[in-house]
DNA sequence: TATGATGTTGACTAGTTTAGTCGTGAATCT
DNA sequence: AGATTCACGACTAAACTAGTCAACATCATA
């Protein structure tokens, strides 16, 4: 298991923002609520997040969490290595300076690696908001059947 | 994280039995030597190994461990699933019965997951004997220089 | 400037997983 | 019988996960 609750939690919070942040802050009981996070574990990863530059938040009355650039702006990529730390699947992946000739295996890691992360970095927020405004308009049409 | 040291490990088992094992059976004393892993844990990679059907073993004096099929007949895929359970990357991809309408990422994991499948699935342990069989050149003559 | 809404932080927890170790016993060969 | 080798389950320490909670900092606005 490479994303566990952090990553996807993180990431549904972000789309969140992505979708219902052009007009000023949005607080986090709402994207707690929407996006069905415990609320004060959603504290913590916003705080990674605003850590690593993703949102910018403001306290007080009116207060919230914002977006700091585009949607299309942020991709997939940053946002879960942010969140979980590396994503190699296999411990040695995560030492670049390592000889090559380290295990018989290891170069078929070494491939789905490099692809995971550019599938990855090929996937915005804005995308994904996309996705999820889809998926919200699918539920909504099947519950009126 | 998805390969730990079990995963690991048990491969290089594996490949040891492919490279070594043509000439009855090999203790797990060498196994263990030779891909250096500790020899107490070595019996558990052997169990899980053998009930999932890729070794058979033998007690006694000239006992040891084997491999059931031909190293060509045994993918990287099986083995690895076998060690170290699912290899998803998310929880969500485990249950095929959810509607794919859960979440605004799983796509995009669904498809890396179903790319590293398949790659795994193209390597057999023959293949990993070869790379190994290389690794050790190239080692013997860099020492050599 | 008092008040309440809101975000910030770190301490703490229970449960699970990982990476093993150890000891006892069972099979096999000579 | 005795030596060798595998088989298996109990046990452990350390790390990680998924949270919870309480105390504190900031800000808008009346
Ligand atoms: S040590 Fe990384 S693949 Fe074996
Ligand atoms: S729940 Fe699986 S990707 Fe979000």
């Amino acid at each position: 298991m490479i994303i566990g609750s952090k990553g996807d939690y993180g990431v549904r919070a972000l789309i969140d923002l992505a979708m219902y942040g052009d007009d000023g802050p949005v607080q986090r009981t709402e994207i707690a609520r929407r996006q069905h996070i415990p609320e004060a574990y959603l504290d913590h990863l916003l705080a990674q997040l605003r850590r690593a530059g993703f949102v910018r938040s403001t306290r007080g009355p009116q207060g919230g969490h914002q977006l700091t650039r585009s949607p299309a702006a942020i991709c997939l990529l940053h946002v879960l290595e942010a969140l979980e730390g590396s994503l190699a699947p296999m411990p040695c992946l995560d030492h670049e300076d390592e000889d090559s000739t380290v295990c018989a295996q290891q170069w078929v890691w070494r491939e789905i690696y490099a692809d995971m992360r550019v599938r990855l970095a090929a996937v915005s927020m804005a995308d994904l908001a996309v996705r999820e405004r889809e998926r919200l308009g699918q539920l909504a049409a099947s519950y009126s059947i």
